[in-house]
DNA sequence: CCAAATAATATGTGCATACATAATATCTAA
DNA sequence: TTAGATATTATGTATGCACATATTATTTGG
């Protein structure tokens, strides 16, 4: 990283910001200013500038310049892991087990979530995913047949769905949500806590272009925190 | 925008990979190649790949060349947003209702977490946020008062401590971390929910270059999602 | 006086080029 | 044979330039 580098000019122009240097929104210099003073490139400074705006500190508009945000969003970014690895990352071994394979019709709230036609049916799985043998997160999942029909052979008892549909549509986007909930009876025995526990939930549905692929729910044994930097 | 803007440029490389051009694990052609390919610089298409590679779908390495990743990381973005708004966006009126403020020995987790030596003394804060009245969040936190000395004389009652230690230190980073917990007295009591139901938390630590200034749980009310896209 | 046309301006982006850098492949010498 | 030097190559990035675009300021015409 060089001293004239647009990282570089990133990291002072960060600095001078958390500085006061310039007041929450005030105007900062504009571009050729900042090249003129870092002795580089309008389309460096261009550069650095736009990543501050996309970490939510700067507001940039047309015409109108450069300001310093009022109230910088605080942005925080989580990867969602496998839960192999998540497991297998602890050091334990990891081994799914599935509790529940059936074809059934799918309540309206996941037919709804799969864009599924009222009372077709779909792949109901419920799965306890073990580290070392004991039980570290309960999922259950449902699966849109027509849009992953492979799944009805796949050995599920060896790779988790989750896993296996991953192989089978790798690049499908979703929505993720989290959320608490008590543990309910299925939850209680899966994960082997008392009913009514506090679990950390997260909630996905994946799709791939148009096709709804899956919904499912992951819920984890008490205790668990998932963390990120800001 | 264009036909050969990077943006474009991007998207149409994110379906061919969509697609299955090219299978996880490949080697991708080169910028060269592309650039080539899409009647457009090299520099453009560099950007497009860039911004691929930062959202977790492909990997690159100099010499190496680009691949598909086998195993896209699922990347999940959220803002993190002042509860003031939180509650202002779903049409409610905000209020936040400070319950504690003492000045007192920290007990040793916080201590550690803001950097204090060990029975130094911190600012303790209890805070119910209200919507239209009715409790919203419980808030717990600990302010390192060297780090932000003018909060003894801040009209609490009126701004939550969040906002105006915001306002005090707008650009600093921190740490986040989800999870769930029962409901202790505590929380029971502020939230008027039953002891033991299921709470999301939020737990945050805020600092300023070196200086460690704020730690909080945010407690919701049962129910709460945080949701995103991935 | 006000609305619409027009000019001015800061950021946004593409391009050709040159060189930097990291990783790999190949060659060379003991 | 093999460690170490050297060449090769794909990505990384800085630069000067031109033009695009959004927004604000100014002018103009009724």
């Amino acid at each position: 990283m060089n001293e004239r580098s647009h990282q570089a000019i990133r990291e002072a122009i960060r600095e001078r910001i958390s500085s006061g240097e310039w007041a929450p929104g005030a105007l900062m210099p504009g571009e050729a200013n900042l090249a003129d003073e870092y002795q580089c490139a309008r389309t460096t400074v261009n550069r650095a500038l736009q990543s501050l705006a996309e970490d939510g500190l700067i507001e940039r508009k047309r015409r109108a310049g450069t300001r310093v945000k009022e109230i910088p969003v605080k942005r925080a970014r989580f990867d969602i892991p496998l839960i192999r690895q998540e497991v297998e990352a602890t050091g334990a071994q990891y081994r799914p087990h599935l509790l529940l394979h059936e074809i059934i019709e799918a309540p309206d709230a996941v037919a709804a979530r799969l864009r599924l036609k009222t009372s077709a049916r779909a792949l109901h799985l419920q799965t306890v995913h073990l580290a070392d043998g004991a039980p570290y997160a309960f999922e259950d999942r449902w699966v849109n047949i027509d849009a992953a029909p492979g799944i009805l052979d796949a050995p599920l008892e060896e790779v988790s769905a989750n896993e296996w549909l991953l192989k089978q549509v790798p690049y499908s986007s979703g929505d993720v949500a989290f959320t608490a909930a008590p543990a309910g009876p299925r939850e209680s025995a899966a994960l082997d806590v008392a009913e009514g526990a506090a679990l950390f939930i997260i909630d996905r549905t994946t799709w791939l272009e148009d096709r709804h692929v899956t919904t499912m729910k992951l819920f984890y044994r008490p205790g668990h925190t998932l963390h990120s930097r800001v």
